[in-house]
DNA sequence: TGAGTTTATTTTCCAAGTCAACTAAATTCT
DNA sequence: AGAATTTAGTTGACTTGGAAAATAAACTCA
């Protein structure tokens, strides 16, 4: 099973896009049995806190674009995750708010997230995961 | 313009799933004045050794499921980019080779990726941007 | 040999993403 | 004030992506 070589992998693009593509392939795995997104889970994280979001503030923390953001939301609103109500202060912004279902289920899948970095963190080691956050920091 | 603190800047996936996201929207909108995808490059990258590959092995160069690939390939072939042939040794895999236009679109494209990679390179320096290389290497 | 299995790629059908246009509220400017 | 502009979010038309099933060639082995 030797993988094709290919001249791009000295690209930090290249590198970046495999080993993003091969642990959300892993994650998506873990969380099909949930029947759960990994974008909607980050939204029902960021939720947690308490904090009211808007839906711009939700779309930069979820990683996805306004639009795409706008129908994540109207199916957990079906799906009884969230609701969304308007802000007082300005009423063109969204507060979008997680359901008692919610955040029930946010919190059954965090394990299964906290499980995946564990593995993670082991395979890499303690410091070196320290150090591969900080740099992707650095370019985020 | 402060962003939003999230309670996921810790996980590794985060980190990785943000600063994909980031790269890749660059990638994209250089890449847009050409009409052309990233992935597309890659495949044409891959051919430009003169290596034959098979659309199996094209699908974890460029990072794409099966049955993605088949399509882009379609596409690509009815740009004029590349053109398929059925293996002689099997007949079940397909080679894809590149046409005279693939290779010189090949040739405009690679300038632009290999700006977008020195941006990042100067922005991280020199041995973290390979640092960082080889950490992603030790996940994917 | 030939039935059964494995491997490579494609097809189908459906879910999710994108771009550009749109609505509506807030802000700015004269 | 009120016309013009900016900002927030959504909609709609279209493209791309994904899982599972289908096709078809090669391999296994009794």
């Amino acid at each position: 099973m030797n993988r094709p070589e290919s001249p791009m992998n000295n690209l930090v693009s290249y590198a970046l896009a495999a080993a993003h593509r091969r642990i959300n392939a892993s994650l998506n795995a873990r969380l099909r049995k949930h029947g759960i997104q990994i974008e909607a889970w980050r939204l029902l994280e960021a939720l947690d806190s308490g904090q009211r979001f808007t839906m711009g503030q939700l779309a930069e923390i979820v990683l996805m674009n306004p639009p795409t953001l706008t129908k994540l939301v109207d199916r957990m609103v079906s799906d009884g995750l969230v609701h969304r109500q308007v802000a007082q202060n300005d009423h063109r912004k969204i507060n979008v708010l997680p359901t008692a279902l919610g955040r029930k289920r946010m919190m059954q899948i965090r394990r299964e997230i906290e499980d995946q970095d564990a593995t993670i963190l082991e395979q890499l080691g303690e410091s070196e995961s320290q150090q591969l956050i900080r740099l992707l920091q650095g370019i985020a």
